[in-house]
DNA sequence: TTGCGTTATACCTGAACATGAATAACGGAT
DNA sequence: ATCCGTTATTCATGTTCAGGTATAACGCAA
């Protein structure tokens, strides 16, 4: 069996993306570090892309997502919600099963 | 529920994508017309990128999913073979199961 | 007041990618 | 031989996109 059914998957909301794969890596690591510049560091990522990252994510959500503070010791940070983890969790419940899905759509596959 | 789950789904040979959704549609104007410029013409696609696409295909595939011929009257054209047809109707019912599990997910969201 | 690390934002540049134009090759019909 | 519409391929160009740099604003601590 060569093929395999493969594919991507995201949340929408009313002016576009609002949670893929790559934000709910990105918000982990910003809950587990309490900063975007480190969780971008820690993810190789440019910390411009999170931001922007992180400001659509905050713009797809009634309730923000995560709170960011300027300023103070340690120059500020941002956590991450309660509603921010909620998605997060919900998100990644929703990949397992869309991978439960393409694995056994690839075993139906004959060509 | 403004919120919906979306998605992109593919199958994928050893060397890279081998049928999509856009790649299904241009197989099926192909069918109808029996040529890849007048395919290309009627969904709005250059004939390059649809050449590619078509070009694509066959790489991917052990068995040949279109049949060219260049010159001759009307200049030549193309076939879509049974293989061809086979995978397109396999896509098609993929697809169509896939859009019942986004659909399905979006009802599952709450945020 | 100065220093610090973070958030927030603007700008520039190089690379990847899509698009369109142009052209060759082909082979049956006239 | 010429014409025709198609397949097949190359080239130049334009446009979007990611990356990095630079810089301002912020607010607490010393």
């Amino acid at each position: 069996m060569a093929y395999k059914v493969k594919g991507t998957i995201w949340i929408e909301g009313p002016g576009g993306t609002f949670l893929g794969l790559g934000r709910v890596n990105l918000l982990q690591k910003i809950a587990e570090t309490g900063s975007i510049s480190e969780a971008a560091r820690r993810m190789n990522m440019s910390y411009r892309q999170a931001w922007e990252h992180v400001d659509a994510m905050n713009r797809e959500s009634k309730t923000p997502i995560v709170i960011t503070n300027t300023g103070g010791q340690g120059g500020g940070g941002t956590i991450v919600t309660k509603e921010g983890l909620k998605a997060l969790k919900q998100f990644e419940k929703l990949h397992k099963r869309f991978q439960s899905f393409t694995s056994r759509e690839t075993t139906k596959v004959k060509l």
